[in-house]
DNA sequence: CAAGTCACTGCAACCGGTTGCCATGTACCG
DNA sequence: CGGTACATGGCAACCGGTTGCAGTGACTTG
């Protein structure tokens, strides 16, 4: 950013492009020259070298990453697939990808899973691309999707996926058991008793996980009394369609934890419509601390996904995997925390 | 969706890349007939596709595009550059994107310009990756960017860009000044008369056409009382900060026109907090329409930009320009409308 | 039945770089 | 000073497809 861009009056020229032999004709060398001055830890003696880069530059020569890759079975791009294009705290998780492969050279070849495009599509094409691996960035989908990937021969790492004792591709992501645990825990501490689960859609690995640690610490507490739902997707109206349904069918819950922060916000707006005031009389945790939750309005007390960590760590793992494609899959969770904002009553 | 993934117990076994020699080996006829049996148009007997098909998939062969594209010049990746990485409302752009592309069978490369990536790294990067077009989605950053990916001989369209009478780029977008009318337009029948224009940035080439719409009505009106001031940037905190800041310099305007709604949703937050009534005591004017605007709790009254047109027509405009390099630029504009939410009063 | 069409097919060159191998030249060693 | 180590650079084959060209055979047509 800040830099300068001409004015462009002039009328545009449109360049042609230049190639390798063009640039050994110009500076009076062979191909294989021009190749070894622009590979670095090549060869080359430095009086060749500015020849060359003279020539390349006066061209305006930009070598061809296709045509490397060629050789090199190299082609410095990453398949990014995600279904998830719905749910906010995905444009943070696309800015964050693109950035961190940018920073290492690499190149996002977005695939966008929701639409028509079927999975065996998606590996397909990625495989006539010669990606050089894959990253699965997917709450929603099961571990089996990633897998197809890895059989098709491209290294991949599974993003905010579902944790598994013994993986069988790579995953980096929360542990979703801990995250329900933390949830109920937390509920707990705010003397919260009649506590409820509200998933994103009972489908979704992730739900399932959250649901089971959260009950996990539920059922250790005699006193508590525990109920659970889903709601259709991770979203607004599905939150908020649900809360609905829920304030509809019987008095509510003290407090919910709500599988996502876009659920939450959803069933807020649920809530106020009922006239209920939070955390008065109904308390809100969310999932994600998405940018939305610091919102003035919204100010959503939440339980952290530390999202920059995950992508860092989700890049770190598919360039090292596809340095060594014999490594064994990994898994890699990042533990959460809570955000205390507005939406629980204070400790007591 | 909806595809059934096997569930994958057995272990994964990792295929190594098929060439089109190998499977013309294995149907017994010559490399040139496998390319021809996978190029459409070309001529084949049937036997002879019966067998090259049959051999390709036993081996599980997909040919490259890369190599392809070495001779056919052709790639199917679009460049896809843009700097809007924090407004949402871009979330819904990439789905669109990503999606009318792959309906074409083009893949979208993804840039983002808003790290360290400077426009000349960009421009660069997708020569060396031969993309056959870029679109270039920003509605904050002037023509001269999308200027200069065509002087690299990059076919470009600037989707969401700025108006032009003699465009040097292909531009897709809407009339800002024509939206900025049609915002004081609806503000003054709805009987206000003191009437505020909160831009995003006064940078943002966007802002300046709008403004300058909203004065071009304003100004015809003798009766009317007109201000303007400009957000730090297109976000929710930037309008918050803005509004609060106009509220504590004095009286507030009768309505405000925003120039984008996650602006607006900032600017609500701060009225609410100053125990302002909307639309009772201000009205607030949005634009985008954005997927948030229609959430219960905001019910923002906004223009609407008609992103599925902008994204879909920018795509046509990419593919028909890349088929003929020499069409000159073309700008292509969608009318707004108004969406009538909560966030106004009735007309009289 | 001869000539002319046309669909099909393989050969070989080519797309734009890369790299193993060998030749050359210089520096350094004892 | 002979000999070795090493940096440098060109040749040519190769990466995985594509395509112009020429050749073959089958099928029309008069």
């Amino acid at each position: 950013m800040g830099e300068t861009v001409g004015h462009g009056t002039g009328p545009v020229k449109r360049t042609s492009p230049v190639t390798l032999r063009e640039v050994a004709r110009r500076a009076g060398v062979s191909p294989s020259a021009v190749s070894r001055a622009f590979t670095p830890g090549a060869s080359v003696s430095a009086q060749k070298r500015a020849a060359i880069e003279l020539a390349a530059s006066e061209l305006g020569y930009s070598p061809s990453v296709l045509a490397s890759a060629l050789t090199t079975g190299r082609t410095k791009m990453i398949g990014l697939v995600s279904n998830n294009f719905h749910n906010p705290i995905f444009l943070e998780v696309f800015d964050q990808f693109t950035r961190g492969l940018q920073d290492r050279g690499l190149r996002p070849l977005l695939v966008n899973l929701s639409g028509d495009m079927a999975l065996a599509d998606a590996v397909q094409m990625l495989r006539r691309y010669s990606v050089d691996g894959v990253i699965f960035a997917s709450s929603t989908l099961p571990p089996d999707y990633a897998r197809k990937f890895l059989e098709a021969g491209l290294p991949v790492v599974h993003s905010f996926g579902r944790w598994s004792a013994r993986p069988e591709v790579n995953i980096v992501g929360i542990d979703n058991r801990a995250a329900g645990r933390l949830a109920a825990g937390t509920l707990f501490a705010r003397g919260y008793r009649r506590i409820a689960f509200l998933g994103g859609p009972d489908s979704a690995s992730s739900t399932q996980d959250r649901l089971a640690g959260f009950l996990e610490v539920a059922n250790t507490r005699q006193e508590a009394q525990v109920t659970s739902s889903f709601a259709a997707a991770y979203s607004f109206d599905a939150g908020r369609a649900e809360m609905q349904r829920l304030l509809g069918a019987g008095p509510p819950a003290q407090a919910y934890f709500c599988g996502d922060d876009v659920l939450s916000i959803g069933a807020l707006s649920a809530l106020a419509d009922a006239g209920l005031d939070v955390p008065g009389d109904v308390g809100i945790l969310g999932l994600n601390d998405m940018e939305m939750a610091r919102w003035a309005g919204i100010n959503l007390t939440t339980v952290r996904q530390p999202i920059a960590d995950i992508i860092a760590s989700s890049i770190d793992l598919v360039v090292s995997s596809l340095n060594d494609p014999d490594q064994p899959a990994e898994a890699r969770l990042f533990g959460c925390s809570i955000v205390e904002r507005g939406t629980l009553r204070p400790r007591l």
